[in-house]
DNA sequence: TCGCAACAGAGAGCGCCGCTCTCGACAATG
DNA sequence: CATTGTCGAGAGCGGCGCTCTCTGTTGCGA
């Protein structure tokens, strides 16, 4: 990873060479296909064998070239995985997204996007270990894929702020956070709805509560503590709505 | 190593067979001792390149034994890392269990084991992620390391128990939990402090908090999120208290 | 006390892995 | 057409987990 500028659209934009302004030439267009050919049968490879599963050789075999020959598309390992990290970041934003349905009333579309993210994870386990799990080598700085990764949390912070708009949050107990704490930039990003420190505090938790509560069912942690995780999955949704100020008790 | 559950010790027995009982014989002692210096060598070698990078010829090459001589003692890598992660809940325990001071205020015991297991945690990330990130290979089933796992949690547990005994928890709001999700069996284990399901199923929300947003934490998945990381940690240990009916608004 | 069986360590080796380098073939460009 | 840059293949390096064989040693029962 040390040899990648670290710059994310430095990183992709070197990948992705030929694969975004159409290729005029038959080489580039070649290049530009087999790159693509790569990345699928590694995200194909990653969904059976997981990460640490995943070789760049098998990928080569797969493909029928050489595995020395990959190394013109994905400098290193590390690299072809980046590009799945991305990727991944943006099947799980796009999962998000498309769980939620605007028109319905907040609290069905807090359900819904907590349910469409879980059942993506449940789908695609080795895919929610790449991105939630142990960072496997040093890996990209987290900076690159902060805008791509902030996909799936923002769709609930949209719920939330429709809400603030519509008919205002209900009030809300327990201790207050710190303003120190969060990052001022935070609040600029979540300047439209009018985030209160509170507001993004109480966000920051519910989505670590629904990747954390994801990646204990996943890991096995829940396996003699829950007896029925759909019902407890549909608890932690509902308690983290009702602390952001849903209309959930 | 010493204070392995019965469970633990069945599985791996074979391990540390002439280790538990005093070894009689030479060569018994003479295994006992190298058991030990594998367990310490790859320990300190898991500490610094964590659990991918741990590989069992360096462990050989670090104790200056052929590599086929560690197979003696440790059937596989994965049996090595199974022993470690063992090792690993316990100190994690302990480190929680250490933390608690029964004496003191139940506010300032629910803090103090919060940052104790955030302390471990962040002098030993490699560990933590061997506990709590993405399970490595198929792994040992978790059956055979819950009871050791239950240690940290139960530190928690123990805290809101007295609080019942002593003088009740605070009224809580929220929504509540289905009864039919939450396993019998947990509340057995619970019933010295007479949970109802309402106090165990925020009692896992609490435990799966701390390990969440450590991983969090520890992954830079608050780096752009959070300014003041022992803040915002300080204000999940009070909101999960507070969730748990203890006195931290 | 002796002989046998269990055990311990070393070494070679198998098939993986990531990654590098060289070399011949080919396409793109002037 | 010649030059320049790209591409794929092959060989190879060191490392990995793991197995097998061989030798020397220990411990225990006859």
């Amino acid at each position: 990873m040390h040899k990648l500028p670290d710059n994310a659209r430095a990183v992709l934009s070197f990948l992705y060479t030929g694969l975004m302004n159409a290729p005029r030439t038959a080489r580039a267009r070649a290049r530009a296909e087999l790159t693509k050919e790569i990345l699928a049968s590694s995200r194909r490879q990653l969904g059976e064998v997981g990460a640490p599963g995943l070789s760049l050789r098998s990928v080569a075999r797969d493909l029928g070239m050489a595995s020395s020959a990959v190394y013109r598309y994905f400098a290193s390992r590390d690299e072809l995985l980046t590009a799945l990290l991305i990727e991944c970041y943006n099947e799980v934003g796009e999962a998000a997204e498309r769980s939620d349905r605007p028109k319905a009333v907040p609290e069905i579309r807090w359900l819904g996007v907590w349910r469409g993210v879980r059942n993506w994870s449940l789908a695609n386990r080795h895919e929610y270990a790449l991105l939630f799990g142990t960072p496997v080598p040093g890996y990209a700085a987290p900076h690159l894929t902060t805008e791509i990764a902030a996909r799936m949390p923002l769709t609930l912070a949209r719920i939330v702020a429709d809400v603030k708009r519509d008919r205002g949050l209900r009030p809300r107990t327990g201790p207050i956070c710190d303003p120190a704490a969060i990052e001022p930039a935070m609040l600029v990003l979540l300047e439209d709805g009018n985030f209160t420190v509170e507001d993004t505090a109480r966000l920051i938790l519910a989505w670590n509560r629904l990747v954390g509560i994801i990646g204990y069912e996943l890991h096995g942690h829940l396996a003699n503590v829950t007896a029925d995780d759909d019902a407890f999955f549909e608890y932690c949704a509902r308690a983290e709505g009702a602390n952001l100020g849903l209309d959930f008790d």
